[in-house]
DNA sequence: ACGCAAACTTGCGTGCACGCAAGTTTGCGG
DNA sequence: CCGCAAACTTGCGTGCACGCAAGTTTGCGT
């Protein structure tokens, strides 16, 4: 017993997803403050102690149902790219993609999230999730001995991408009017926080030294 | 009763500054294990209530003690530049003045936050500290147009730091031979985790006032 | 010098995160 | 088909973070 092969892995994960949308479920229906840790336990039939083993706070759940998949898209819209793309593009193109979920948008949901503070602060500490699948890509890009730059630049693409993500929240300042949600164009703010790092990036690539081609 | 003119203020920095010593030393002393949050609002002189009114957690504090002076220190770095500095240069050499603390190195701290891991998660955490004088700094030197770059290219900063100093902080993986302090070249490190964010910083100075594009 | 409002402290109550040490399930080896 | 060890769940206990609603301090205006 020391692989992997799914099967109570898939439970886990069935686990998992039940809690994230009954975290979800219940922040929507009553509000933020009226959903006790328990109640989501209860709602997806686990024990409190159980809730813990997979999400260390309230927030985190409720942010995961929306959050999700996002790492695997990225992942694998960097895997989609185009041999040929110069990698700002590529890096550029594969968040766009992975912030941009067909079909499922919730506005409701990011409502909430935009809202809530605590929520709010939860969403943007997800970000952090995207950072492995871009050390890998990256990594591979630009050739296993310079892992340490990889890690460097994944790490700025995400702290760029919160900054596009928090004023993308941000709530509205002067006229406190409509309730202002979360529109404003989120690809064109991730593209315009990823535009200052595309010379670091191409500049990594570029200096990709001697070794040989791989293909 | 509206300005912070600094006597109310005087008082709560002292608070501040009893809280960090008291809840280092007893962690020194004893574990970090071995410490209750009671323990070092009393031996500051508050009560435990006020203690989380400067700090939200146990390990802020302590980590606090060592953070303490660091954003001050870049920020002051960062003015101390020559105005004829190249942009990425005057960030390295501010952020590794400001990791490089004369006379107050403190080892025994440092191997204490590099050994427990919830230390160290603190320790990284505190970095995000770094990035408003950071901002600050970048936006005098870009001009107020660019602040969404200012912004990106702060965190990216910051990002890339964080990085430096968990690599720094990394326990000695293959021989476990001797109790590995965190003894590595910090400024190498720093200078070396920046390097790849030089043709940003440098291409955002060379473009200031040109594109007139801020998504 | 006095008074008063803002700023700060404190006690209390609630819900929560998480280590630990049982129980229970899972699925591979024989 | 059986047994067993790793993986996962659960209850319990402890310490903790933080909202709230008093108290207490501070220092400006007059």
């Amino acid at each position: 017993m020391r692989e992997r092969p799914d099967l109570r892995e898939r439970k886990k994960q069935a686990t998992q997803e039940a809690l994230r949308e009954a975290a979800l479920r219940l922040a929507l229906e009553r509000g933020t403050a009226n959903v006790r840790v328990g109640d989501i336990a209860e709602a997806a039939g686990v024990s409190p102690r159980t809730y813990n083993n997979y999400f260390s706070s309230r927030e985190q759940a409720i942010v995961a149902a929306v959050t999700a998949h996002r790492e695997a898209r990225i992942a694998k819209a960097m895997a989609d790219q185009p041999t040929g793309t110069r990698l700002a593009d590529a890096v550029a193109e594969a968040i766009v993609r992975g912030y941009t979920d067909p079909g499922e948008d919730d506005h409701a949901a990011l409502l909430l999230i935009a809202t809530d503070p605590a929520l709010r602060h939860a969403f943007l500490d997800a970000t952090a999730g995207i950072e492995p699948p871009l050390i890998a890509a990256l990594a591979q890009r630009l050739g296993r001995a310079e892992h340490y730059v990889a890690q460097v630049l994944a790490a700025s693409v995400t702290a760029a991408v919160r900054i596009a993500l928090e004023r993308w929240l941000r709530p509205a300042d002067p006229a406190p009017a409509a309730l202002l949600v979360p529109t404003g164009s989120l690809p064109d703010l991730l593209r315009g926080a990823l535009e200052p790092l595309a010379p670091a990036l191409n500049a990594a690539e570029a200096s990709r030294g001697n070794s040989a081609r791989y293909t």
